[in-house]
RNA sequence: GCCCCCGUAGCUCAGCUGGAUAGAGCGCCGGCCUUCUAAGCCGGAUGUCGCAGGUUCGAAUCCUGCCGGGGGUGCCA
């Protein structure tokens, strides 16, 4: 993880080793922390406190020996260094050493992330909406969700793959037919149809390409072909990168369902009861068991379920990760248990449980029902609000968190949303380094040794931060972290941009290093953006 | 009944593998464009971190109980 050329890792290899050796201890692992402000220097360490438990000594006494110890350690680099509070240990850096920084995130590529020490080969399922509509906005969160998790666990070195599971068989789909057939003989849909104008779109199209409303086998395939076209499009819209689209019917046409089991009939946690399949998943934590072929011989969507995840297993992912939304959460013991039964702990099957999402518009939640036809779609929200923008808006907060998204505010003001506050950092950054290429040629000198200003120094400790926000995201599974690290930096580079002159500064090597910082933070903050799936423009 | 999410500023929410004076955006009040993009910057006001105990040198953060809001709990998908 840590490397020599990481400038704040080496700070942290040298309180580390100090801390270690005076505690004895191989397994301590202080933290350093930038810090909270100014005249508490530039970065903080807690080494002294966690020691003082296992030494059994004042945490501020261990702090004055550590801190001497890190000097040594660390020479040059270090102004000085200061105890603080309950034992925190300051230290002051100088300008010399944010040079090196900069110049050495230009060199090694501003945005570098070193991979997780144990890289996986990790498959992320997520949207999976019913292919008996257009996708919603609360998929479209889903979508925003599952696309920019994938961006940074990849970032983080893993081995990614994105897919989205179509549910092509079943009684839904017979139902989407059956409201397709009815559109076309002018009659209402069934009762648990679906209702929605689309439908009518769907009946003139078929009328127009010679269907017969009695032929409902044949609607229903054609529907759903229809729907996955125009979901496949809706996705590409938002700017999703979805690998495979995998079809619940293709399981049974590859025999798949039975082959799964039969499996898990051989590892004995099958049983027959009341003319059904069971699966005892309570042997694995479920509070009662699964049914996977009803008493009528159909497979439940349980079944077919878990033959898919089975065929992920083999397809060889180390780790299997489904995005699902919070009314899918009860569905999560049963699954794992299948998991369990069958894989016995081969992969690790882990669901991330997306929370609501409540759309308000004319100061009310509006009701979202695919059946009842009552939806803002992401086509729409795409539209009204923009891709980058509506991404922003979905991904800024926690996913396991219900949230309310002002469509209205998000129209009348999409000028102030908070993307456009990262997107016009980037954008300005560009016109620095346009103007700087129009003007160039005097930008030499010894970069490493011009003064920093404090606001370049706040840019480059943030710019440091990068790689182990990435690391974090990834880890918590967190994507509204990087949104707010976006937005830090390009908060640190509007500061910057107000107190320091870039093309034509005065003084040995500050053009230079300050066209040289511009650089890092606009590959900075265009890698933050990508990883939300979201464009970083050259102008605005 | 059982399970999951949530309760932090007027609003929407970060922070929650414990650390210094609890943050951001929006909204509100007041300033800043002859200078690389004012979609920006600076200053100001606003908090019983749902309540009560516990653990700790230290709790918004961890534990227990309670209150309040939302969701789930099918031989549906």
């Amino acid at each position: 993880m840590t490397s020599s050329s990481d400038p704040t890792a080496a700070l942290l290899d040298a309180v580390t080793v100090t801390a270690r050796r005076l505690a004895g201890d191989d397994g301590v692992s202080p933290a350093l922390d930038p810090s909270p402000r100014p005249e508490m220097g530039d970065y903080s360490t807690n080494a002294a406190m966690m020691l003082a438990k296992p030494l059994g000594r004042p945490p501020r006494e261990i702090a004055a020996e550590l801190a001497t110890s890190i000097e040594e350690e660390l020479g040059d680099a270090l102004e000085k260094t200061e105890i603080a509070g309950p034992g925190f240990i300051n230290l002051f850096l100088g300008d010399a050493w944010y040079r090196e920084a900069a110049a050495a995130m230009a060199s090694t590529g501003a945005a570098a992330v070193p991979p997780v020490p144990e890289s996986e080969r990790i498959i992320v399922e997520f949207v999976s909406a019913n292919p008996t509509g257009p996708l919603t906005a609360a998929s479209g969160r889903h979508a925003a969700y599952g696309d920019s998790l994938s961006r940074i666990l990849r970032a983080a070195g893993n081995a990614i793959t994105t897919e989205y599971y179509v549910n092509d068989g079943g009684t839904q789909v017979e139902n989407f037919a059956a409201s397709i057939a009815a559109r076309m003989t002018g009659d209402e849909p069934p009762e648990d149809g679906y209702k929605g104008t689309y439908v009518n779109e769907l009946a003139e199209r078929a009328k127009a390409e010679g269907h017969e409303p009695a032929d409902l086998e044949r609607l229903a395939r054609t529907g759903v072909a229809w729907m996955v076209e125009g979901i496949r499009g809706s996705l590409e819209n938002f700017g999703v990168e979805m690998d495979d689209f995998f079809s619940e019917r293709s399981l049974y046409e590859d025999n798949l369902v039975d082959r799964g089991i039969e499996r898990m009939r051989e590892a004995g946690h099958v049983f027959d009861d009341d003319g059904a399949v069971w699966l005892r998943t309570t042997d694995f934590g479920d509070d009662k068991d699964r049914v996977l072929i009803r008493s009528s011989g159909e497979v439940t969507y349980f079944g077919a379920d878990v033959a898919y995840h089975v065929d992920k297993i083999e397809r060889g992912h180390d780790r299997l990760i489904d995005v699902l939304g919070a009314d899918h959460h009860g569905y999560v013991p049963r699954m794992a248990a299948a998991m369990e039964a069958l894989e016995g702990g081969k992969a690790e099957f882990e669901a991330q449980i997306m929370q609501l999402i409540h759309l308000v518009e004319g100061g009310q939640r509006t009701k979202m029902s695919k059946r009842a036809g009552d939806i803002v779609t992401l086509d729409e929200l795409t539209e009204d609000i923009g891709a980058d923008a509506a991404r922003w808006f979905l991904l800024q907060r926690s996913h396991n968190q219900t949230i309310d998204l002002d469509l209205d505010l998000a129209r009348s003001q999409s000028s102030e949303n908070p993307v456009y506050y990262v997107q016009y950092a980037h954008a300005r950054i560009q016109s620095i380094l346009r103007k700087a290429a129009e003007e160039g040629g005097e930008a030499d000198g010894d970069i490493l040794a011009a003064p920093a200003d404090p606001s370049e120094k706040a840019l480059v400790s943030k710019l440091l931060e990068f790689p182990g926000q990435v690391h974090e995201a990834a880890e918590k599974r967190a994507p509204h972290r990087i949104c707010a690290y976006a937005s830090e930096t390009a908060a640190a580079f509007h500061a910057f941009y107000r107190d320091c002159q870039v093309v034509g500064a005065e003084g040995e090597g500050v053009e230079a290093a300050r066209i040289q910082l511009c650089g890092v933070t606009a590959e900075t903050i265009r890698q933050s953006l990508a990883l939300l799936g979201i464009s970083a423009p050259d102008r605005m």
